[in-house]
DNA sequence: CATGAATGAGAATTCATTCAT
DNA sequence: AATGAATGAATTCTCATTCAT
């Protein structure tokens, strides 16, 4: 039944996988041009489609950007809403799970980007930041600023005050996602993400013992192989 | 030196002034919208000429942006140029010093825009971002690593990899100087960058503290006011 | 005359149908919005069918155009065709009963949308003007120059150029047609066609009345109510 | 000094004379294709300047359309503003004053085309129609009123209902602006303007003698030649 | 026959850049 | 030196038209 002489159609009738593809391709253009910079035919092309069909799909580059946003976001969140209420061990143990995790699940993926494209866009799309803001940074900051609390008040964690701390220890996690999506501001070098969790978490929980806990684990990672935590 | 035929202008000459309030514009601007949604138009009268003067101390759009970084950049770092190598203290102390200076010489300036700035526009313009990694990361960076290498030979940190703990020492007071221009990306909570910067250093020298050394300074800031640290 | 092989369809074949819903939604639409701010999908959805539906039975948004008018003119140009070399009357009588039908059968129709139309779109379409022109103006005109000029002749008129006094006698006509289409166009006023008819139908035939006829029927309507001669 | 080679420059600054050629240009366009089959690229060039110079004037197509619809209106309204309170004669005499008047002022002028307008673009541009309701027929239907109520009121027109009479006077004129701006819809009879006012006005106010009047002036025109009634 | 996803030419709009004054 | 009117290439967005299903 095959036929070899048939024509290839002007185009594919794909209305379902349509919007994910074209979200795909978006994401990829806003995060390494930058919003402005990228043109709707380009994401048109680069989703195989051309720029009438984008406009099916999304009213404007507007929208367009902000279902980008949402839908990188929405996605990963979702997973890796994780209950930390209800685990029970050591707050040194939550707080490395809590970031290798975040790493795996967020991190690591394509969602970086858009805490790339947040930073360069924050002022340019307010209403954007403020779902952004709500659905991803409180939340993030509320699972560290938590454990923080919950640590030093069972004294596994010595006397800081939660809200100062929390964004010094964002802030690594986030420099990583960004570095992660623009290997240039790495002056060429090349940052392997698990050492540099590693070593930040390392340095982090022997940072927060208290005086009074002995050294070793939790707080210090074991001296061995870093590289065996993690599956990749 | 009288010139009696030489005749007086109309105009107050500023030749070297007007670009100086055109780089500052500008950088305003492209800090705040980005380098694509920042007209031209507003640049100029933002500082107080036409779009006609513009173009008369920069050739186009491209050239005033690598204007701005170099100009926003090449002034602090000419200041912060600090050799540390000649200073003979304890490698934690070094450390702190060169943070806070690090904060109040760049940092706290407009030049944390520029950090903003490349982060966004890194693709768009790699020869710039080459300029940007030679004169600011790779500078910054080598400072670092010198300290945390002379710290571990010198046995006042614990045996770490300078390379690898490098970017999670830079990386909190990268995300310092994005949150200090972008509140937004704060989810509202306001960041005070001495109280940061306090517990940041406290937590990762205490980190950095090898088993054999005390606790207590020069790890750990004193209990004390960390207001006293610094000047505002 | 039964054919037992011939498969009966799904759906019910409306072949000729179609055309009259698209009509009527294209008039509809290109009356309020004008052709060119008509869109065909518009038409499509107020027919209830869909885009590609429209093209299987007109060929283009032109053809569709023309279509539109044609359909809305012969309709009742057919009904309106009066013989009215054939009635023995006085002209005043005759000139009287031809506006009134006018209105009834066209005026009062939909067919006034067209009028609007192709004042406005008359230099877009110059075919489709001359179509309209000769099917529809000239055979009006004719009607009523014909009637003036049988009333001059038979004395009944006062001595009148029939081809200078025809547009006059047109114009009332006309506009009653755009503002019973246009009621934005009456600066607020709803305008009583009937009640307009009876006084520009009195006040022109009064105005026709040779100086030796009387006062009087059939120059003037009679006092009582006018609304008494139509039905409505 | 005249330098046969000198080249002709890109451009001439005309910054005063720009709007207004602008505006010429757009009126003739629309009136002659209507709103939405006009590009502006023909406007600019019609006027003689490029695309973006239209820009530079209007801020886009419909404060252009806005633009011309009040700079052709508000020039002879403003002139045509006749005082009639203040004339002191038959009501007759007034009625012709007046229409002869706007016909010189308004109706001959390029005004009328922006009446052509109004009837196709109603409905798309309600806010514009609401001015023009206002400054426009509103003031012309309130002189047409006012003058048939004085007329009634002095018995020098018979009784009739100044609301209902007001549009079937208006009307003519309406036609005979928008039979002036599109010959097409005379069905190829070219309508001359002062012959078929005269027909008009003579009729009407033959029909709006009171029984108890004579006949002849001010009722009717002078048998004479009509055309030596304006100037033209 | 009917559908509606897809197309792409075309129109509106923006803005970096030029240049006569 | 300074201006700002003018330009036109580039981009967003629309919609008549096509065609695989």
């Amino acid at each position: 039944m095959h036929n070899p002489t048939e024509s290839k159609p002007r185009w594919e009738r794909r209305k379902d996988a349509r919007p994910q593809e074209l979200l795909a391709a978006a994401l990829d253009l806003f995060v390494s041009r930058g919003y402005a910079a990228t043109r709707l035919e380009d994401v048109a092309r680069s989703a195989g489609v051309s720029k009438g069909t984008l406009y099916l799909y999304f009213a404007n580059k507007e929208e367009l950007f902000k279902a980008v946003v949402r839908d990188a976001i929405v996605q990963p969140i979702g997973e890796a809403e994780m209950d930390f209420a209800a685990i029970d061990g050591h707050s040194a143990d939550l707080l490395r799970t809590l970031l290798m995790r975040w790493w795996d699940k967020v991190g690591a993926t394509k969602a970086s980007g858009i805490t790339k494209l947040m930073i360069a866009e924050a002022a340019n799309f307010p209403e954007l930041m403020q779902f952004y803001n709500e659905e991803v940074i409180a939340r993030g900051n509320a699972l560290i600023a938590n454990i923080l609390t919950r640590g030093v008040a069972r004294g596994e964690f010595r006397a800081v005050d939660p809200d100062v701390m929390m964004p010094v220890l964002v802030a690594p996690v986030l420099m990583l996602m960004l570095w992660s999506q623009s290997p240039q501001l790495c002056a060429g070098a090349t940052i392997d993400p698990y050492a540099y969790l590693a070593a930040y978490i390392d340095t982090t929980l022997r940072g927060l013992r208290p005086a009074s806990a002995p050294e070793g684990a939790p707080y210090c990672m074991p001296a061995a192989p870093a590289t065996g935590l993690h599956n990749k």
